[in-house]
DNA sequence: AAAGAAATGTTATTATAGTATAAATTTCTG
DNA sequence: CAGAAATTTATACTATAATAACATTTCTTT
């Protein structure tokens, strides 16, 4: 095996493994040390690679302080990870084969899109990358895409193209999240931009789920979008209040507490 | 910052970094060498990363030999990624602050995107999702994508209302690829489905460039799509035949050779 | 506020990785 | 096939990373 062989095998090698070390380099193709520390220089100055102690990773090309800063501040106050978990592996349960499933922003959703299963034969509409992301590599998945210009607060890609798109779908079950579920001031969410989103899927879905943590329930945020009583199930984790399990029963709303 | 954020802060600058060293986090997170060693072995334990000499990355689930191998099979020959990243990093050096540029499907204009600079404040146009996943990190780069149906093979989104997206936007360059690159039988690639968005990119673009390796002058693949002269110039790499730069010479068109 | 537990820091030591250089081998070229 | 060039190996040395044992600080609980 020659010199471009093995550069083009690491190469290969790296996009499966993500990361490939000098000893195990050293075993596969059959040469020194220092040959393979060559080869990775060669590969870091061509700005393939990126050399780790040891090792190599694929070059990343999103090294800037800031992206982590915002990331930090965006991202750590509000997690509440394992109850999102919990809350997307039941709505992923619910998902049936052949279903045509909508699924909305957000970060609880995205724990929906985690939890499906990639043996699940599907369509899926959706418009925010981070979903996108979580379901375009599993295999019975055919997502579909409603573009636009993207808001990266949200992940959403918007426009009036996307809008129309959703229009034409028709979807078994959608997946809907919200920022504020509020008795009388009906069920609300952070960006006005997706409110059309929103709509459109609702009034396309036959089966409206709400998906919440327990957070939300009497907040209101500014882009009022539905009432409550407009879902058919709402899918939440064990720290809703009694008030609001109460208001959701006299509403005939399907309450799914995980 | 308590031990909890720690841990959360470390998951969530690998989301974005991909590999975290410890000397780094020492310093962001302003503790010692031995709490940072203690925090990743607890996410080791946890299954969220792997330890590499002297940092971390995310935990990978494929890294079974068979994967490997039937990688080396199937790609080794035909791939030619240090031609694609010296195209792709030539490529990203024409565009200026304030562009808008369209940048089409294909494994070489990835690497266009790869080589945009993060700080370059423009908008992109596209409609394949590893271009997408190349630049939506980088923060002055606005993402306009076209969305629609999946398609695996070429990781492209199409549809009837991406195209009236892409037909509203006016870019300044346009980063076309081709399968195919004939004197008489014009510019080709692999899909039917990707013509109508690669001719509404060129129709809405004011230079277009045409971003294609050595190897695919000279072929013809199904799909016609444009004539050569259409183009304002070609990056290509070296290896490109004498015939075709004197082609190309003749049509008046740039021809960069990198 | 004091005791005990948990978390973090310090230091010394061992193990592993990186570098430089020269010699050996292979490959290229006339 | 000789001689040059490129590539690879071998080796000695330096730098960095990992580990372990113990000290200190911080947090809880009473």
């Amino acid at each position: 095996m020659d010199k471009n062989q093995r550069l083009k095998s690491i190469i290969n090698l790296l996009e499966v493994k993500k990361v490939v070390n000098i000893k195990e380099l050293m075993k596969r193709l059959g040469v020194t040390e220092m040959t393979i520390r060559r080869d990775l220089s060669i590969l870091k100055d061509d700005m393939i690679v990126d050399l780790i102690p040891g090792g190599a990773i694929l070059k990343s090309y999103t090294d800037s302080e800031e992206v982590y800063e915002n990331y930090l501040i965006t991202h750590a106050e509000t997690k509440r990870i394992r109850e999102k978990a919990r809350i997307g592996h039941k709505a992923a349960s619910l998902i049936e084969p052949n279903d045509t499933v909508a699924i909305d922003v957000g970060s609880t959703t995205e724990y929906v899109a985690k939890f499906i299963h990639e043996d699940m034969p599907i369509l899926i509409l959706c418009y925010g990358l981070n979903i996108l992301v979580e379901i375009y590599r599993k295999k019975n998945c055919s997502p579909i895409f409603a573009g636009g210009y993207f808001h990266d607060d949200s992940m959403m890609f918007e426009s009036r193209e996307g809008i129309d798109l959703i229009k034409r779908i028709r979807a078994d079950k959608a997946f809907i999240s919200a920022a504020g579920v509020h008795s009388n001031f009906g069920v609300t969410t952070v960006n006005n931009y997706e409110i059309d989103a929103k709509q459109a899927v609702l009034r396309s879905s036959k089966t409206k789920i709400l998906i919440t943590d327990s957070t939300k329930f009497g907040k209101t945020r500014m882009a009022y979008f539905a009432e409550l009583q407009d879902f058919d199930m709402i899918i939440t984790d064990s720290e809703i209040s009694e008030e609001y399990r109460s208001i959701i029963g006299e509403l005939g709303i399907e309450l799914v507490v995980v």
